[in-house]
RNA sequence: UGUCCCAUGGUGUAAUGGUAACACUCCGGUUUUUGGUACCGUCAUUCUAGGUUCGAGUCCUAGUGGGACAACCA
């Protein structure tokens, strides 16, 4: 592999400052903090290629810590998933972590700040404390119970957490400026009482930290070097700052924040709330819905972990917004697929073909190249009969010379057989064509080396026996919506945009052989495009989801 | 009438004061038992105005445009 060095982005500039000025390499250590409220998005993935890039380009260790500071909205469920999700994407992360492991940790600390001067308890309303925080253009004002003394505090900060008051009775906030241009900085709330089962510690605590108070003090203790987190973080900076004044210790690593763009998919939607809402209004099946592009989603339409971390390399790192056009991931995904996949033949839109002089009953087993990408992986036998299914679009019954497939008259190649030529076909009262017959040259067996074999045929068309056609289902996908950016318009919702045609559902004819793939396997239609075996298949019945088609420049030339 | 962030081909990213480049897309061609793949080629880019400098996509100022900030969410 002699693979060009690419250029660093500035996430990798600021750690080769770092590391410049000072910063010892082994200390660097890196996390991927996901709340696990959801299922992981391609966006996810991104900001997991970005924050386990690193890990493997330094050699230094990646924690996976699960911001669960929200019982109401946290379930264990989502942890499971995302754990699978990283793994699968082929990521090994050094420290399975929880925030609410730091419970305690946060809890001493907090009161540490409350002996500090730095953190008071507010006994207002939300609607109070919301009224004082003034608006981006004006500055708040300091509320009655900012100077309560060090004592009341803490009895009544102690008395939150022993469960003695209800929500919204008391918060714990810290003590900044209430002034600040930035908001964040106006006496942010570190704790609220939640009478809430947590997913692992349980009924334990009544009080739960704040993202802000939780999340770079996690990266404190894990040691974390660099924090890295999407734009809309940019100004909880300060804060981030501001509450790891308050602990740090000179000798230990303090983490340093840094921010870039969240990366856009056009044509897709990845804000949990809007996937949420295609899975409750049944738009898809569910999280994992071929359409979605949640990381499960992807993973069941045939997907590979590859093509996901090629393309987030290549789409590159920075500071402004961005939507990446699906042509960009998909040309990643055919990328890889064409490398990995096994070739197959199978007919989407079946139409007979009989080859009038082959003998009738007999039958041949032909020799089928796996892969035109890597000879290594053999050959298959594909039986050959007289009846076969093709592909009703590939014959018409005269065309112009740009057309390449079968007609009257001309010569194709079935692949891995023969060559044949079309002879006449057979029309129902409608004037449909139901049936195509054509001759074989006995002398052009593919691969027989004789001359007639080498003869030069434009058009190449797949088939399948028909009497040992295996019947598939075989679901069609599309793109979920039908403009590029569906939740940016300002005055449709983006429901509007779902592209009515996303999904169609077929019964194709299959070569017999691909009744040996297994679920989750990717391989090619010749011809068609990718397809993967999905769950949903049983013994009876196999199902293909279409993952992706190939490039069609004939399809271009005929519109 | 605030503070902060951002601005390079259609899209995404490079160029770290010294010839604006790479990938995708589009278009055209060669090869091909997949109208796939591979290979080759074409088109196309620094938001505007000043300033600093021998030299500015890069530094400074202003403007314009886009975005973020008023959850007891993360």
């Amino acid at each position: 592999m002699s693979e060009e060095k690419r250029a660093n982005n500035f996430i990798e500039d600021i750690i080769e400052e770092d590391l410049q000025q000072g910063l010892s390499e082994d200390l660097l250590r890196f996390r991927f903090p996901p709340e696990p409220n959801g299922f992981l998005h391609i966006g996810h993935a991104s900001a997991i290629c970005l924050n386990f890039g690193l890990g493997e380009k330094y050699n230094k260790p990646v924690n996976l810590r699960f911001d669960d500071t929200n019982p109401a909205k946290e379930e264990a469920k989502y942890v499971e998933a995302i754990q699978r999700d990283v793994e699968w994407l082929g990521y090994e992360w050094d420290q399975l972590c929880f925030a609410s492991d730091y419970f305690q940790q946060l809890y001493d600390w907090a009161v540490q700040l409350i002996k500090n001067g730095k953190a008071y308890v507010d006994s207002q309303s939300s609607e109070e404390i919301a009224a004082q925080k003034g608006t981006p253009t004006e500055p708040g004002v300091d509320g009655p119970y900012r100077n309560r003394s060090v004592e009341e505090n803490l009895q009544l900060f102690e008395g939150m957490k022993n469960g003695e008051y209800g929500e919204s009775e008391h918060v714990l906030r810290a003590k900044i400026d209430m002034q600040s241009n930035n908001m964040l900085m106006r006496d942010p709330i570190m704790y609220r009482v939640v009478n809430r089962s947590h997913h692992r510690t349980g009924t334990d605590w009544k009080i739960y930290p704040m993202y802000d108070w939780t999340h770079g003090e996690s990266d404190y203790i894990e040691q974390i070097s660099h924090s890295f987190c999407t734009l809309e973080f940019l100004p909880h900076r300060e804060l981030y700052d501001w509450f790891l004044d308050q602990v740090v210790e000179d000798k230990k690593v303090r983490p340093k924040q840094r921010e870039f763009a969240r990366r856009n998919v056009s044509h897709t939607v990845t804000s949990k709330r809007k996937l949420q809402k295609l899975v409750d209004q049944g738009v898809v099946s569910g999280w994992d819905d071929p359409r979605m592009t949640t990381i499960s989603g992807l993973r069941r339409r045939g997907y590979t972990a590859n093509a996901i971390k090629n393309f987030a390399d290549s789409i590159g790192i920075a500071k402004r917004d961005n939507l990446v056009d699906m042509n960009h991931l998909e040309f990643h995904l055919r990328d890889d697929l064409n490398k990995v996949a096994n070739r197959v033949m199978c007919v989407l839109d079946p139409i007979k073909l009989i080859i009038t002089n082959y003998p009738d009953g007999q039958e041949e087993m032909l020799q089928a190249e796996n892969s035109q990408e890597d000879e290594s992986r053999g050959y298959r036998e594909v039986p050959f009969s007289k009846e076969l299914w093709i592909e009703r679009e590939d014959f018409k019954e005269s065309a112009n010379k740009k057309y390449f497939r079968l007609t009257i008259g001309k010569e194709v190649r079935l692949k891995n057989a023969y060559i044949i030529k079309g002879t006449s076909c057979v029309k129902d009262d409608d004037g449909n064509i139901t049936e195509i017959h054509a001759t074989y040259d006995p002398d052009s067996k593919s691969g027989s080396g004789t001359e007639a074999s080498m003869r030069r045929v434009k058009g190449t068309l797949h088939w399948v026996s028909a009497v040992h056609a295996l019947p598939v289902e075989v679901r069609l996908y599309d793109r979920l919506f039908s403009v590029p950016s569906p939740d940016t318009d300002k005055e449709k919702d983006f429901m509007e945009f779902i592209n009515p045609d996303s999904l169609s559902v077929i019964t194709a004819m299959a070569e017999p052989a691909m009744r040996q793939i297994p679920v989750g396997e990717t391989v090619q239609f010749q011809r068609k495009g990718y397809f993967c075996v999905d769950p949903d298949s049983t013994e009876e019945k196999m199902v293909f989801n279409r993952t992706v088609t190939l490039r069609d420049t004939w399809a271009k030339l005929d519109q």
